[in-house]
DNA sequence: ACATAATGTGAGCCACCACTCACGTTCAAG
DNA sequence: CTTGAACGTGAGTGGTGGCTCACATTATGT
């Protein structure tokens, strides 16, 4: 039940080579063949080692898990970090879009992977959503501060919030949706949403 | 894995009594134990009923699962559609604020079943959980057609869509960032973000 | 070279779980 | 009352899967 920990960590290059083959067997098996399949004989096997090497890295079979969400969950958090870093300059259109757009994209790239995730996200995924979300919420935030006077909301707080909730279940709606995601109009739709909350009215085109 | 059909009906009351008291049980374990927890054994044991008894009535595992997921789908359903009833009339702000408050209201019901439904939702739940968001669309759609001539979206599909999402988005969040959900101006907030988008404007106090 | 630690192996143990079946019990109809 | 159908039972079966452990192999320091 509770997550114990590695039995023992990876130091030579081929135990790493072993480590990061059974996090990648892992995704494989979980989106190919379901959460209910991934036994981790199942996975060792894909991974080209032997189950008592699994058990070496990690203290049963929940860590494999947890450590493969920790990892996403890290990417994901990069990618956002980076994107803010070349967006807190931008002006509201441009940064808006972005953030929908690389939603969107994030979602397209790896919708098997994140689906498999949170089959079982309520037992092992929630805290890593969890970063995910608040990192997300700082960035926005960082950003709403730079633009303060621009906009009618003035609990940034409240307002980071409303925004990468509003923008997620969006997003998440359109690809819970079969088909919805690839709708013609849809981005603009979601950016005009967080437009109209922030300014009040859609931007002027330039 | 197919959703095979049930084997035999509850025809006389005692029957009909064993079959919510496997689907009562079923939540109580799952909310209680978790769902790895959750075997037919232990669903029959804390039902007061017999294994036999269990598969009486359900083809399998899986049969349970979707039966009770269904269960509380047609419920949510249910609630919509008669908040709908009763609000096709009322202004924008009114019903925006109805909208919201029971949306916050079912999840602070029952946050610890739609968890551990959600946990297993790619599985089983999907097909249910589509079903909801669908008839929500559908009537926030019917809603927006009675007043289609005083908010700003033309394009009805895409508003209802933007709008079920959006809110859920934000609620989800709420409740998926332990203690958000007292915030105070939460709910506000929301409606706020509801109205800019459907009017461009807050709306005047009456 | 040698010793020692790090790494890798996989057959098998054990517990658990989905599901069955042969048998009892209760109901409803004639 | 009788009869048969509906209902209920729970020990048992087959299979699976998490995890171990005694042993083999490879790297590292001296």
């Amino acid at each position: 039940m509770a997550p114990e920990k590695a039995r023992r960590r990876p130091v030579q290059a081929r135990a790493q080579v072993t480590y990061d083959a059974i996090l990648q067997a892992t995704a494989q098996v979980l989106v190919a063949e379901g959460f209910d399949k991934a036994s981790t004989n199942r996975i060792a096997k894909v991974a080209g080692v032997s189950v008592g090497s699994l058990y070496q890295y990690f203290g049963n079979k929940e860590g494999v898990f947890t450590a493969l969400i920790d990892q996403v969950c890290d990417e994901q958090i990069a990618l956002l970090q980076g994107m803010a870093g070349a967006m807190l300059a931008a002006p509201l259109p441009v940064a808006a879009r972005a953030y929908v757009e690389a939603l969107l994209a994030t979602h397209e790239r790896d919708r098997a992977m994140h689906e498999a995730i949170s089959q079982q996200a309520a037992h092992l995924g929630l805290p890593g959503l969890r970063r995910v979300q608040a990192e997300s919420r700082r960035v926005v935030r960082r950003y709403l501060e730079a633009h303060a006077d621009a906009i009618l909301p003035t609990n940034l707080d409240l307002a980071a919030f409303a925004l990468v909730g509003m923008v997620q279940g969006m997003v998440d709606s359109a690809f819970f949706c079969e088909g919805a995601a690839a709708w013609p109009g849809l981005a603009e739709e979601i950016c005009r949403v967080v437009l109209r909350y922030l300014l009040g009215h859609d931007a002027a085109p330039a």
